[in-house]
DNA sequence: TTGATATCCATGAATTCCCATGGCATCCCT
DNA sequence: AGGGATGCCATGGGAATTCATGGATATCAA
């Protein structure tokens, strides 16, 4: 089925840090992880990186195995391994769905992406991502716009499928 | 067979936001959906954008593998993929037809559309779009017909077939 | 023992599933 | 050619299930 995650909603966090997942993004954990079974809880590896990183990065377990695997492929001790371990190794939380197909977001977690009582989901790619929702406006969303202004006026983002130049605004 | 929509039509939207897609749309999506067999219903992805978008993008299976591969071939972390798939993996909704040929339209999907008791459904080449046909007519046609305007009355689309320049009205 | 993390049960709303009908074409038999 | 019979198409309604969410109780580690 649909390995990948598509879609974006809203979802109360409660006093627990419990948030529901969205039920399609269930469907493709379970399928992404080689151990589940109908009627059992996916597991999953959630990312919180370093201070920067201001949202979560939720990954299956296939997707997290295939990241470790590029990780073990650098040469030991090169910095790029070691950046790379810290990452995925050492800011990340392993866990798991529960029974009411809630997330158990620990209070660690939420206080570094400033989540309150609502948190947004967003897919991406392989991966899904989680969000205060006004982080994500402002931030987000705020930046990509004033990248847009410097495109013309009926530019739309689907010209970059072939190529189209970036004009301006690139790094 | 036919790999491409062709056609126009209006349906009707009920109050669970079902509507009929055009039968030979069907025909379509099954034959663009890898795991589709007869008796199954074709699934299929319903890109909806962001707010400058009125209109819903509809995908067959293969015609979206083709957009996740070539946003898979961008670099991570530029601008380019990051719009594209906040496009293609946020704002999309993945589904699937279902057994009476219908489409079911999430109350969320058609307040972006304003969608109310009509869809208007249009093919363009791989993908289809559904309107509010009211949206349609005031908008699309008539920013089209404008533009046409621009061209000599005896101007003849078909001439763009053999790479006949825009004109005037091009940015 | 207390703050935090797991279990279990509960409920309204949204969504899916299943069944039903009338309208049109088409096909076929006589 | 008449007249079903057949089958797909567009549409509707209600029941059954899933979702998102809330609360209460148990468990555990420090």
């Amino acid at each position: 089925m649909s390995r990948r995650f598509r879609g974006e909603s809203r979802h109360k966090v409660d006093a627990k840090g419990r948030v529901s997942i969205p039920a399609s993004f269930r469907r493709v954990l379970e399928q992404g992880d080689p151990n589940w079974q109908p009627g059992q809880n996916p597991e999953l590896v959630i990312v919180y990186g370093d201070h920067r990183r201001n949202y979560l990065e939720c990954f299956t377990i296939e997707a997290i195995e295939e990241v470790d695997g590029k990780i073990d492929a650098l040469p030991r001790g090169s910095m790029q391994r070691k950046m790379l371990q810290r990452l995925f190794h050492g800011q990340s939380h392993p866990t798991n769905v529960d029974e009411t197909g809630r997330l158990v977001l620990p209070a660690k977690l939420r206080a570094k992406i400033e989540l309150d009582d609502e948190a947004f989901f967003i897919a991406a790619g392989d991966t899904f991502q989680i969000w205060n929702p006004d982080t994500y406006d402002t931030e987000e969303l705020a930046k990509t716009e004033a990248w847009l202004d410097d495109l013309p006026d009926d530019f739309d983002p689907m010209e970059f499928l072939d190529g189209a130049p970036a004009g301006a605004g690139e790094a």
